[in-house]
DNA sequence: GCAATTTGTTCAGTGGTTGAATTAAATGGC
DNA sequence: GCCATTTAATTCAACCACTGAACAAATTGC
């Protein structure tokens, strides 16, 4: 049984953007149906093809469509307007397909169900060091809780659609993780090591399963949770390394290779200290894990990744001045690369995510100082800093929200599969 | 008479992406336009047809379509291939629309033509110090030089479907002038100033002006003339300022507000000089054009921007010590600046354009010393450093191709003028 | 000169949008 | 309580652009 794969973005326009006749139809049900997931309140087919210039008879013909497929569904209680006959709102169905994300991270599992209504129905953890278990295992186990989830969603009417997993390292093409240092994983075939696994065999229907960066997919999960508007920001996952995921007018920036991110290794001062990177004055060494540790006296305390956040945030709330003073010079060389950053990609928006999310209380105002002090049009634009929404759930929320959003953008994938 | 001016990016995809029914053939005219702007050797309709999944019938209507617009013409010298009815291969129209390319800089004025083909058929510069001249007037004399270059256009049988203006300063909405701090221009509104003027009543057809950041053009020009494959790249700007223009993917970025490649104000000594702009430490401190001056004993020289680049590279070629030394410290700042970018963006390709092409032999070996030093991927996945295909240049090339660019991308809106 | 081959065109067929007419379902005035 | 008014959604003939197959055109090779 060939088990297809897809890994990394899904170049979706078939044929370098022919269009083919029933184009037109696929077209317009992505048109139609990402209307009805950016409205704010459920707009009628009458709404849509005003808004849209489609004829009321080609909307209904599409949403016929779509309910058929178990994208849309009618909201019953009609919002009362004024005269005439009253619109039936339309919203995205909650019981159609769904989305799975799963993680593997330093010392937990998770796996997490989204629908299309970009909720999260449910969401599981497994603590557990994983630093000593060797690749295979660790898929088993997250194999297992997949299963877990899957049998969740379906247990709510789901169909899961698809899955995206969150690894803490590079990801190259099909899927293989060529490095995860703090994982210890190298050159890791993920497709290959969860063949067997339920995983791979679902109920209807081949779930194609991509793995991508941990800090790619918190981005997704922050531009799918956060606030509306902020569709240009930079998203700062603070663990061991430091990753960025980059979202530009709404869409993630992957880099001409899919390698960018790599934020920790902005030069804050160019002739300090030594990195393991070869460079001199990285942000990772004054901004890093290790290096916050190391400053507020807890140097060599080999603790869990997230419990040493935790930690730190609990000596700072009690005014641990190590702590502080440590938190003060991180949040000073964070704020230097991240100036640079938003000088140079003019973004509104800055997310303390991972690590730096329970920090953000002590992070954000040198940040914010050095934004203020450095970015040029601070002045008549101001940039907002904040914590993640979704903290450390980001990266297993954005998997799955990576899969639905790709339903949303292109529906005919989901209504071939389900009749 | 109204005129209608448009400015910054045009927001083509009407009613947000809807598909109707003529949207089809509009979309598969850009298809087939593209797909012959693109090839290294004039394709038959056969062979698009078989590239792109569309049907020869459908290709052989599109192409009609495309040769009555004067967008397509037939080569005539068919290649020969084998045995079989011999292929008509298909180029570009070499006399249909061209694209004028306007730029206002501090010591000169251009304005060059570009035919479909990419071929810069005129390029006129004039020089004259442009500070001590009040907008107006610099522009009216813009608007001479933009009439001269028409003319010459028209005499080759081209029609001017659009112009497009660069300036060295903040561009915003409306084609305002923000702030060009070299001109000593603010608020400048250009479309208003040269409303009355030739520019503005074309023989037929109302060209839009856009009007936009020299950096920016600067490196839609390099995207244009540079080699063909590096599509993520950062065209670097060096003048008294640092502009950088950000193409992504084949794509410019412009920012959330459109005023992204401020790259002159990354901070490369945190604790380094005071900057104009309130920092401290900013690369411009550094390896902008005052800074290389001073350090090369030049300061005070109140040269013409670009004969102090010129200046600077035969001092630098006679072996002069102090302006070697310059350039080898403000290549190693500008190599820790672009090493920061080159990890965050994972880019291919690094440009050194405006002032620094010249200074390329110089500053390329301690920027490349840097990136070896600092990216992760450079190792295994090289980053080119070059000077600028264009030189000085870059910006009204890339005006004008930004012109026909927009001309390929969307064929429909020049059908649907020229019948 | 004729079969083979490949290119490009013609034409009936079809999918999907279009626009107008029609039906459906509410409100509001008398 | 009834009917005009209003807005929503559907139906249906028309039409546009692509499809696929058949056909004509132009060259090579035997």
């Amino acid at each position: 049984m060939a088990v297809v794969w897809q890994c990394q973005a899904v170049n979706s326009t078939s044929s370098a953007g022919a269009v083919r006749q029933g184009s037109l139809r696929e077209l317009n049900l992505a048109v139609v149906l990402r209307r009805i997931a950016a409205a704010d309140r459920p707009p009628s087919r009458a709404e849509i093809a005003a808004g849209t210039g489609l004829t009321r008879a080609t909307v209904s013909a599409v949403v016929d469509d779509l309910i058929a497929g178990r994208l849309v569904a009618e909201a019953e209680p009609a919002p009362r307007t004024g005269a005439g006959r009253p619109a039936r709102g339309l919203v995205l169905a909650g019981d159609g397909p769904a989305g799975l994300g799963l993680e593997v991270n330093v010392d937990y599992l998770a796996a997490c169900v989204v629908d299309l209504t970009g909720t999260v129905r449910h969401h599981l953890v497994r603590r557990a060091d994983l630093r000593p278990v060797p690749p295979a295992d660790a898929l088993d186990r997250l194999a297992t809780l997949a299963a877990e989830a899957r049998a969740a969603a379906v247990l709510d009417g789901l169909t899961v659609a698809g899955a995206a997993l969150a690894v803490p390292g590079l990801v190259g093409e099909g899927g293989l993780v060529r490095l995860a240092p703090n994982l210890g994983w190298r050159d890791v075939d993920v497709p290959a090591l969860l063949a067997g696994h339920p995983l791979a065999a679902p109920v209807d229907g081949i779930p194609p399963l991509v793995v991508d960066n941990e800090a790619n997919l918190a981005a997704l999960g922050e531009l799918h949770a956060g606030p509306p508007g902020s569709a240009s920001f930079l998203h700062i996952t603070g663990e061991i390394g430091i990753g960025a995921g980059i979202v530009l007018d709404g869409v993630l920036y992957r880099g001409a290779r899919g390698w960018s991110g790599e934020i920790g290794h902005i030069p804050v001062q160019p002739q300090g200290r030594p990195c393991r990177c070869g460079g001199q004055g990285c942000l990772e060494r004054y901004a890093g894990q290790e290096a916050i540790l190391a400053a507020a006296g807890l140097a060599g305390a080999d603790l869990p990744a997230d419990t040493a956040a935790t930690r730190l945030a609990d000596l700072a709330g009690a005014g641990d001045p190590a702590a502080l003073a440590a938190l003060a010079d991180a949040g000073t060389a964070l704020g230097v690369a991240v100036s640079g950053v938003v000088n140079l990609l003019d973004l509104d928006t800055v997310v303390l995510g991972g690590g730096y999310a329970p920090l953000a209380p002590w992070l954000r105002p040198p940040v914010v100082a050095e934004i203020s002090r450095r970015v040029l049009t601070a002045a008549w634009s101001p940039v907002t800093v904040r914590p993640a929404a979704l903290g450390a759930r980001s990266a297993a929320v954005g998997g799955a929200a990576s899969v639905i959003r790709r339903i949303v953008e292109r529906p005919v994938g989901w209504l071939a599969r389900s009749g």
